[in-house]
DNA sequence: ATCAATTGTAGACTATAGTCCGTGGACTGT
DNA sequence: ACAGTCCACGGACTATAGTCTACAATTGAT
Protein backbone atom coordinates (compact mmCIF):
# COMPACT_ATOMS: atom_id res chain seq x y z
CA UNK A 1 0.00 0.00 0.00
CA UNK A 2 1.35 3.33 -0.93
CA UNK A 3 1.84 6.21 1.69
CA UNK A 4 -1.03 8.18 0.46
CA UNK A 5 -3.65 5.15 0.21
CA UNK A 6 -2.46 4.36 3.43
CA UNK A 7 -3.21 7.81 5.03
CA UNK A 8 -6.32 7.85 3.08
CA UNK A 9 -7.66 4.59 4.46
CA UNK A 10 -6.64 5.54 8.23
CA UNK A 11 -8.77 9.03 7.40
CA UNK A 12 -12.22 7.05 6.62
CA UNK A 13 -11.80 4.42 8.86
CA UNK A 14 -11.52 7.45 11.70
CA UNK A 15 -14.38 9.40 10.42
CA UNK A 16 -16.60 5.95 10.38
CA UNK A 17 -15.82 5.82 13.96
CA UNK A 18 -16.15 8.91 14.70
CA UNK A 19 -19.28 9.19 13.37
CA UNK A 20 -20.62 5.95 14.85
CA UNK A 21 -20.09 7.36 18.40
CA UNK A 22 -22.19 10.59 17.40
CA UNK A 23 -18.62 12.67 17.77
CA UNK A 24 -17.95 16.25 16.12
CA UNK A 25 -14.28 16.34 15.03
CA UNK A 26 -14.23 19.40 17.92
CA UNK A 27 -15.25 16.44 20.60
CA UNK A 28 -12.96 14.24 19.60
CA UNK A 29 -10.24 16.91 19.17
CA UNK A 30 -10.52 18.07 22.73
CA UNK A 31 -11.28 14.42 24.56
CA UNK A 32 -8.16 13.49 22.65
CA UNK A 33 -5.99 16.74 23.48
CA UNK A 34 -5.51 17.55 19.67
CA UNK A 35 -6.38 20.19 17.91
CA UNK A 36 -9.80 20.02 15.57
CA UNK A 37 -8.28 21.23 12.43
CA UNK A 38 -5.57 18.40 12.41
CA UNK A 39 -8.50 15.85 12.80
CA UNK A 40 -10.13 17.25 9.55
CA UNK A 41 -6.57 16.72 8.17
CA UNK A 42 -6.51 13.35 9.06
CA UNK A 43 -9.88 12.13 8.15
CA UNK A 44 -9.47 13.89 4.61
CA UNK A 45 -5.84 11.41 4.60
CA UNK A 46 -3.73 14.99 4.31
CA UNK A 47 -1.81 13.61 7.63
CA UNK A 48 -0.94 10.51 9.30
CA UNK A 49 -0.63 10.38 13.02
CA UNK A 50 1.95 8.75 15.57
CA UNK A 51 1.82 6.34 17.38
CA UNK A 52 1.14 8.01 20.71
CA UNK A 53 -1.69 10.36 18.33
CA UNK A 54 -3.04 6.36 17.41
CA UNK A 55 -3.52 5.45 20.67
CA UNK A 56 -5.06 8.48 22.08
CA UNK A 57 -7.55 8.64 18.79
CA UNK A 58 -8.27 5.05 19.78
CA UNK A 59 -9.04 5.34 23.40
CA UNK A 60 -11.71 8.05 22.40
CA UNK A 61 -13.44 5.79 19.95
CA UNK A 62 -13.44 2.83 22.60
CA UNK A 63 -11.42 0.82 19.51
CA UNK A 64 -8.21 -1.04 20.65
CA UNK A 65 -5.51 0.55 18.57
CA UNK A 66 -4.61 -3.02 17.10
CA UNK A 67 -7.65 -3.38 15.64
CA UNK A 68 -8.08 -0.36 13.95
CA UNK A 69 -4.61 -1.50 12.31
CA UNK A 70 -5.98 -4.23 11.53
CA UNK A 71 -8.72 -2.76 9.75
CA UNK A 72 -5.95 -0.79 7.28
CA UNK A 73 -4.07 -4.18 6.52
CA UNK A 74 -7.29 -5.27 5.14
CA UNK A 75 -8.33 -1.63 3.52
CA UNK B 1 0.82 4.62 29.11
CA UNK B 2 2.79 7.73 28.97
CA UNK B 3 4.35 8.52 25.67
CA UNK B 4 7.91 7.65 26.65
CA UNK B 5 6.79 4.39 27.79
CA UNK B 6 5.10 3.71 24.49
CA UNK B 7 8.38 4.88 22.81
CA UNK B 8 10.40 2.00 24.49
CA UNK B 9 7.81 -0.74 24.61
CA UNK B 10 8.05 -0.12 20.65
CA UNK B 11 11.81 -0.11 20.94
CA UNK B 12 12.28 -2.98 22.88
CA UNK B 13 9.83 -4.82 20.65
CA UNK B 14 11.69 -4.13 17.17
CA UNK B 15 14.93 -4.73 18.42
CA UNK B 16 13.62 -8.51 19.75
CA UNK B 17 11.64 -8.94 16.39
CA UNK B 18 14.72 -7.91 14.05
CA UNK B 19 17.45 -10.15 16.68
CA UNK B 20 15.29 -12.78 16.06
CA UNK B 21 15.36 -12.73 12.54
CA UNK B 22 19.02 -12.35 12.40
CA UNK B 23 19.48 -9.29 10.90
CA UNK B 24 21.71 -5.88 11.38
CA UNK B 25 20.16 -2.41 12.29
CA UNK B 26 21.70 -1.14 8.92
CA UNK B 27 19.96 -4.55 7.14
CA UNK B 28 16.58 -3.60 8.32
CA UNK B 29 17.42 0.02 7.92
CA UNK B 30 18.61 -0.84 4.21
CA UNK B 31 15.61 -3.52 3.37
CA UNK B 32 12.94 -0.78 5.20
CA UNK B 33 14.48 1.96 3.30
CA UNK B 34 15.61 3.94 6.64
CA UNK B 35 18.33 5.05 8.34
CA UNK B 36 20.61 3.16 10.23
CA UNK B 37 20.72 5.54 12.55
CA UNK B 38 16.54 5.92 12.63
CA UNK B 39 16.66 2.32 13.77
CA UNK B 40 18.83 2.88 16.41
CA UNK B 41 16.88 5.71 17.75
CA UNK B 42 13.98 3.50 17.85
CA UNK B 43 15.39 0.84 19.29
CA UNK B 44 16.42 3.23 22.52
CA UNK B 45 12.94 4.92 22.52
CA UNK B 46 14.12 8.14 20.91
CA UNK B 47 11.55 8.24 18.34
CA UNK B 48 8.35 6.96 16.97
CA UNK B 49 7.17 5.74 14.09
CA UNK B 50 4.72 7.03 11.45
CA UNK B 51 2.27 4.81 10.45
CA UNK B 52 4.33 4.23 7.16
CA UNK B 53 7.41 3.63 8.76
CA UNK B 54 5.54 1.00 11.23
CA UNK B 55 4.03 -1.05 8.05
CA UNK B 56 7.40 -0.50 6.48
CA UNK B 57 9.19 -1.93 9.12
CA UNK B 58 6.49 -5.11 10.07
CA UNK B 59 6.94 -5.83 6.27
CA UNK B 60 10.61 -6.65 6.62
CA UNK B 61 9.85 -8.37 9.55
CA UNK B 62 7.51 -10.53 8.45
CA UNK B 63 5.16 -9.72 11.31
CA UNK B 64 1.32 -8.10 10.84
CA UNK B 65 1.35 -4.17 11.90
CA UNK B 66 -1.41 -5.38 14.35
CA UNK B 67 0.25 -7.94 15.70
CA UNK B 68 2.92 -5.53 16.72
CA UNK B 69 0.29 -3.32 17.99
CA UNK B 70 -1.39 -5.85 20.13
CA UNK B 71 2.39 -6.56 21.65
CA UNK B 72 2.49 -3.01 22.39
CA UNK B 73 -0.90 -2.86 23.78
CA UNK B 74 -0.28 -5.72 26.18
CA UNK B 75 3.01 -4.07 27.62
C1' DA C 1 -34.40 33.17 4.64
C1' DT C 2 -31.96 32.91 8.70
C1' DC C 3 -29.38 30.98 12.49
C1' DA C 4 -26.36 27.62 14.70
C1' DA C 5 -23.36 23.89 14.50
C1' DT C 6 -20.05 21.53 11.88
C1' DT C 7 -16.42 21.06 8.70
C1' DG C 8 -12.89 22.56 4.97
C1' DT C 9 -9.11 25.20 4.28
C1' DA C 10 -5.22 28.52 4.35
C1' DG C 11 -1.08 30.45 6.45
C1' DA C 12 2.30 30.87 9.82
C1' DC C 13 4.19 28.69 13.34
C1' DT C 14 6.66 24.89 16.77
C1' DA C 15 7.88 20.14 17.68
C1' DT C 16 9.45 16.01 16.16
C1' DA C 17 10.23 12.29 12.51
C1' DG C 18 13.69 10.86 9.63
C1' DT C 19 18.37 11.66 6.87
C1' DC C 20 23.26 12.12 6.35
C1' DC C 21 28.04 12.25 7.76
C1' DG C 22 31.22 11.24 10.88
C1' DT C 23 33.58 9.33 15.28
C1' DG C 24 34.51 6.06 18.75
C1' DG C 25 33.73 1.85 21.42
C1' DA C 26 32.91 -3.28 21.95
C1' DC C 27 33.56 -7.63 20.01
C1' DT C 28 35.31 -11.39 16.96
C1' DG C 29 38.46 -13.65 14.06
C1' DT C 30 43.17 -14.00 12.25
C1' DA D 1 48.28 -5.96 16.63
C1' DC D 2 45.11 -5.39 12.96
C1' DA D 3 40.78 -5.67 10.10
C1' DG D 4 35.85 -6.14 9.91
C1' DT D 5 31.22 -5.84 11.82
C1' DC D 6 27.95 -3.89 14.62
C1' DC D 7 26.12 -0.37 17.45
C1' DA D 8 25.81 4.23 20.34
C1' DC D 9 25.99 8.77 19.73
C1' DG D 10 26.60 13.68 18.12
C1' DG D 11 25.50 17.63 15.09
C1' DA D 12 23.36 19.69 11.33
C1' DC D 13 20.04 19.26 8.26
C1' DT D 14 15.09 18.48 5.66
C1' DA D 15 10.39 16.78 5.83
C1' DT D 16 6.32 16.34 8.11
C1' DA D 17 3.31 16.02 12.44
C1' DG D 18 0.60 18.86 15.11
C1' DT D 19 -1.02 23.83 16.85
C1' DC D 20 -3.34 28.16 16.44
C1' DT D 21 -6.12 31.80 14.35
C1' DA D 22 -9.29 33.08 11.27
C1' DC D 23 -12.63 32.79 7.61
C1' DA D 24 -15.53 30.47 4.16
C1' DA D 25 -18.60 26.60 2.82
C1' DT D 26 -21.88 23.24 4.15
C1' DT D 27 -25.67 21.23 6.43
C1' DG D 28 -29.81 21.02 9.15
C1' DA D 29 -33.49 23.04 11.86
C1' DT D 30 -36.91 26.43 12.37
Amino acid sequence: MRQTELQAAFGRILRQLRVQKGLSQEALADAAELDRTYISLLERGQRQPSLTTLFALSAVLNAKPSDLIKRLEKS
